[in-house]
DNA sequence: TGAACATATTCGGATATGTGAATGCTTGCA
DNA sequence: TGCAAGCATTCACATATCCGAATATGTTCA
């Protein structure tokens, strides 16, 4: 493997590596969404919110639509949604093993 | 999806995000390997190798068994590598999609 | 035109992350 | 024992990232 390669790989993840960002993919998971409606489901602030859309879109996570003064998110490629999903099954699979093998170090609920 | 959920999530997707764990990864993606050889196959310092296992141990990504002296790394679930190449596919349809398009950056506004 | 609304950008300071250098542990073996 | 090999950790500092506040841009409609 090429190492250019691991460096644009690399920076695709940590694209998608910011909480707010994936709150933000989490809310465009299933529709398009204009910028307020994203500020309303996430909570976070319109500038803050709009400058995660703006990392999202430079890396061609997400691409825009205007309709009047809005604009509608989505996300480009829905492996982006897979791929964030097997993350979650590895996370839960590790949480499961350590509170099968010694104590808490992360959240003791196990449920989805 | 719960807050708590995205902090988690995006704490292992930082620890997967970056450059040079993922050289390491690439080197244990299919079979386990001692430090020093990962040393060899990265190019990385010593040091800085261990730094990065000992994050990615810590994060429960890659498990660890002694033999002598030598330590040999491996990765504890498979789906990283899945997620890995999700991403890697993601990359790959960006980048033609962006040779495809007709503008060379990314905003699709022609006017201004 | 200008006002009102939706979204985007810039700036500055705080925090997080990555790095080499130096050093500390284990283990095996003479 | 003591020493060497293999690996891990700590420290200090440079760089990167994040966020709120302020402000700019762009669009519609009266």
């Amino acid at each position: 493997m090429p190492k250019d390669f691991y460096c644009l790989h690399s920076e695709l993840c940590k694209t998608l590596a910011s909480e707010k960002r994936q709150r933000i993919l989490g809310a465009l998971r299933d529709q398009e969404r204009t910028v307020s409606e994203i500020v309303a489901e996430t909570g976070m602030s319109q500038a803050n919110t709009s400058q995660h859309l703006a990392i999202l879109r430079a890396a061609g996570v997400v691409r825009t639509r205007r309709e009047g003064t809005r604009v509608y998110y989505a996300i480009t490629n829905p492996k982006i949604i897979q791929a964030f999903d097997l993350i979650s099954e590895v996370l839960q699979e590790t949480i499961a093993d350590e509170n099968r093998t010694v104590g808490d170090a992360l959240s003791p609920s196990p449920e989805q």
